[in-house]
DNA sequence: GGGAAGATGTTCT
DNA sequence: GAACATCTTCCCT
């Protein structure tokens, strides 16, 4: 992996926003900056979606923190919470939709010392981005790029090559409301997942 | 102009 | 497993 991967069209954004969170996993979230690429696979996302939603963002309507998500879909939707942290999020619907797939963790593919450098406090490759603050952290990630367009440069995803896994849904975390919603998605047994489920679904069963 | 909550991460028990 | 640091955004007065 040392070429830089083409992005992912236009087209791969025209999809339901539970299908693109699905879909998003294995894909390759790439950063450049003046330090260099640094990239990693999508393991974890959660959908938020406009109707019957009081935990996302846009369920009051638009605010400036969350105009990206009533844009058009494939940007950036980056904003800073408690204090500390980013969280970057891939703008999704149509527009004037205010819909949003949260990335919550990445397996490093690229760039691993730059990531390691930016990170400090963590020790080993896990802990390097399995979290929504740390990707953040790890790749440079900040609300500059708010509103990026995800097909370009210095901030865009790329088809990912992983073979055929199998992804498993549940409960969003670090929320108050519509807790019970299976919004969660993740690549069964990878390491790199913030967090795993109590129960671990299949989303395509229903259960 | 003020107050409360928040899509987290870290540290401590 | 629980507490908390930290500060922006949003909503209300």
């Amino acid at each position: 992996m040392n070429l830089m991967p083409r992005p992912l069209p236009f087209s791969f954004y025209l999809q339901d926003t539970v299908s693109l969170a699905r879909a998003l996993l294995g894909q390759v979230l790439c950063r450049r900056t003046a330090e260099g690429l640094t990239a990693g696979i999508i393991v974890e996302t959660e959908a938020y979606l406009s109707q019957d939603d009081p935990a996302c963002h846009a369920s009051r309507g638009m605010t400036r923190r969350n105009a990206p998500m009533f844009g058009p879909p494939g940007r950036a939707y980056v904003y800073f919470i408690y204090g500390n942290h980013y969280c970057f999020n891939v703008t999704s619907g149509a527009e004037g939709v205010g819909e949003a797939v949260l990335v919550r963790a990445l397996q490093p593919l690229e760039g691993v010392e730059l990531m390691l450098r930016r990170r400090g406090e963590a020790v080993n490759l896990v802990d390097l981005a399995n979290g929504p603050g740390k990707l953040c952290r790890a790749l440079s990630i900040d609300t500059a790029l708010n509103g990026h367009d995800l097909r370009k440069d210095p901030l865009w995803i790329a088809a990912g090559r992983l073979a055929h896994f199998e992804v498993v849904s549940a409960p969003r975390i670090g929320i108050t409301q519509a807790t019970e919603k299976l919004l969660r998605f993740y690549i069964k047994d990878n390491n790199y997942v913030s967090r795993r489920a109590s129960i671990e679904r299949n989303p395509g069963t229903g259960d």
